[in-house]
DNA sequence: TTTTATCGCTAACACACGTTAGCATGTTAT
DNA sequence: ATAACATGCTAACGTGTGTTAGCGATAAAA
């Protein structure tokens, strides 16, 4: 009888979620069917309920698993006494380092999550929502000490998350460059696109 | 009995696609139903196929025409005879506008066009790569020229890029700045992020 | 060893999907 | 008026979906 394999000391719960970041990528969460997951896995489909609830918490799993490490990191920036460039460039490389190195997680939570149902969803929505403001407001106070050229700071924000997201097009091409050197061509543009000169 | 409303001398395929694409963008492709569309349209699901051949036709349909006119500006720019910057910043001022005023159809065409078959696939996975590569070749002229700085170009229109799809949440906000201050913040920090000083 | 909980299987469910066939109605051209 | 066509309808199809029930097998605890 087949059985899920857990190398590492992980659940077998862990395991199926791991898979289904995979799948939900590849494929987009509406696309990619239990059937699907459970092949990846290694198993009959009706065998993943031992170990969830539903597809749709799968989704949850890894969306808010995305979201709170993103918001403890902005708790631990916010406090800390540099000045606001620091600050954006400490988020910026946060960032593309999530998306680097726990690409298949975020990418789901950030292209997937419209699939969540409410009270989730919502919830999510939010806290998305907050996460930005918070980011804007560090650029707001960077363009009152003019460290940050004088733009429209949402915008700005707006910019920045996307253009990490396009970290997705590096994975996926054949002839990368190394991590380093991606992280460091994207801050470089990033913050030399915010700053007063 | 219901008929298709064809104001502005539209098709009635043309009718459809358009809401197909209003529909796509909302739920995504695979989540989209053809009943959904249909009550869109103020239809039978049956009826449509009167006018079109598949759902994967309407697919089609909004990511070549998409892609069709970004390969035209992108043939008209490279034969101006101005610097490198000013090509730059013409090709991400089309983006940004065609990023605003279609923005449905453009959406649509950049995030579900995975769900395209072959031989669409391969086709489309061609001319966005193609497509990117000589955006680069205009950057790399740049970097040779001393115009821009010396940074990775493919990373650069990977930036560039994702950065105008984030437009999206421009329109999804409440509390809008005007199109013409979006278009200007983003090129400057875009273009500023670019630019040696 | 016996007991108990964990895990995977087969079978099946109800439902939503894209799509087709065949017919009825409306519109346009002769 | 009549023929020809365009468009919509109902009904139904086959298929794939997420998920549940119930039963055997394996691993862990007693």
């Amino acid at each position: 009888m087949a059985r899920i394999k857990t190398d590492n000391n992980l659940t077998r719960k862990e395991v199926i979620v791991t898979k289904a970041a995979n799948l939900f990528r590849e494929k987009g969460f509406k696309a990619a069917s239990m059937r699907d997951l459970a092949e990846a896995v290694g198993v009959e489909a009706a065998s993943l309920y031992n170990h969830i609830k539903s597809k749709t918490e799968l989704l949850h799993e890894l969306c808010f698993s995305v979201a709170n490490r993103f918001l403890h990191k902005i708790d631990e920036v916010e406090l800390e006494k540099t000045g606001s460039v620091e600050k954006i460039e400490k988020l910026l490389r946060f960032h593309i380092n999530e998306m680097i190195h726990h690409y298949e997680e975020v990418y789901v939570s950030d292209r997937e999550w419209k699939h969540l149902s409410d009270p989730y969803l919502s919830n999510f929505q939010n806290q998305r929502r907050i996460y930005r403001k918070r980011f804007a407001a560090i650029i707001e106070i960077g363009i009152k000490n003019k460290e940050v050229k004088s733009i429209d700071a949402p915008t700005a924000v707006l910019i920045m998350l996307h253009a990490i997201s396009g970290i997705e097009s590096w994975h996926r091409s054949v002839q990368k460059i190394s991590a380093e050197e991606l992280e460091e061509n994207m801050i470089s543009i990033l913050v030399g696109g915010l700053v007063n000169r």
